[in-house]
DNA sequence: CCAGGTCAAGGGAGT
DNA sequence: ACTCCCTTGACCTGG
């Protein structure tokens, strides 16, 4: 069993600003607009240089599932990463990450974020969602990581716009639009709200249509039961990944630990102790202290 | 260095 | 109609 933190080693971020290792460098629009593309280039290639520096310390840190930053590249919709002015630079490092991650078996993934609406009927969403997820797509071959659900890319459906089934049937759809690249690496997340997506949504709209796995995640479910437990519902969701690992994800409530947060936020660390009813899962710990909620997870409950 | 205000994208929920 | 949140806070400006 892996587990795995999302796209900060605080250790390595929380550093004064020269010494800092961060794959999240980003500007606002004014600057992308009056610096232009080759600015986002170099802050492209201080990333990608800095995701190496975080995959070593990873393996240093007994860490093999980490996912990576969506924000590797600042304003990628406005380009294609081929073009860029350090684009061989880029695609050296970037496979030096990838068989560094291959030779000291790291897995790797991506989390899109929540503009990509695949389920979406407006062509211009769509496009934006396909050319996002492409870049993702692009950037694991530039990695030349497998393209198999070990490197998945996980998304949301989207959204429900008042008819899931409706939507649901829309995001099957546009599936087939994507490059293979993205295509077998897509797997679908729960959502954390009644009105979207359970896992057992999932199955039977995603899953049994286009047989895209399903990333179940733990704390989400609580706010998304579709009628089942949390045993069952893991049960489903693991079905779905073939021989690959499957992944869940897991958290904790935020108002554990400050008032006035909502139900649904992330904590800081992870207190209980994961119950995965025996199952053979990789887990992704989405915790705001990132690779310190895993190292606390692990002295309090791994250690013996 | 620091604090405070601001920041692409789409949808949903709360006000 | 407006604001906040979400995968992941980070950027920018003025002091």
């Amino acid at each position: 069993m892996r587990m795995g933190y999302a796209c900060i080693v605080t250790e390595l971020n929380d550093l004064p600003k020269n010494q800092r290792v961060t794959t999240n460098r980003s500007m606002i629009k004014k600057t992308f607009t009056s610096k232009g593309v080759d600015y986002a280039s170099e802050m492209a290639l201080l990333n990608c240089r800095d995701l190496m520096k975080i995959l070593i310390w990873n393996s240093q840190n007994q860490f093999d599932f980490f996912r990576m930053s969506s924000n590797m590249f600042p304003w990628a919709s406005e380009y294609n990463i081929s073009d860029l002015k350090h684009f061989e630079e880029i695609a050296s490092v970037l496979k030096e990450c990838g068989d560094f991650a291959k030779d000291n078996d790291i897995r790797l993934s991506f989390h899109p974020g929540p503009f990509n609406k695949l389920c979406s009927s407006d062509e211009r969403i769509l496009k934006n969602t396909i050319k996002d997820l492409e870049t993702h797509g692009e950037i694991m071959d530039l990695m030349g990581l497998s393209r198999t659900h070990f490197n998945k890319i996980n998304i949301h459906v989207g959204g429900a716009y008042g008819d899931r089934q409706k939507a649901s049937e829309v995001f099957c759809r546009n599936f087939d639009k994507l490059s293979d690249s993205v295509k077998s690496r897509l797997t679908v997340e729960n959502d954390d709200r009644a009105s979207l997506y359970s896992t057992k949504d999932l199955f039977s709209m995603i899953y049994e249509k286009i047989g895209v796995p399903i990333v179940h995640d733990i704390h989400h479910h609580g706010f998304c039961t579709g009628g089942i437990g949390q045993e069952e519902a893991m049960k489903i969701a693991i079905s779905t990944w073939g021989k690959i690992t499957p992944v869940v994800h897991y958290s904790e409530s935020r108002t554990k630990e400050y008032e006035n947060v909502k139900e649904n936020a992330h904590s800081d660390y992870i207190y209980e102790k994961i119950e995965c009813f025996d199952l053979d899962v990789d887990i992704m710990v989405e915790a705001k202290k990132k690779e310190k909620a895993v190292q606390k997870y692990r002295k309090d409950h791994l250690s013996s």
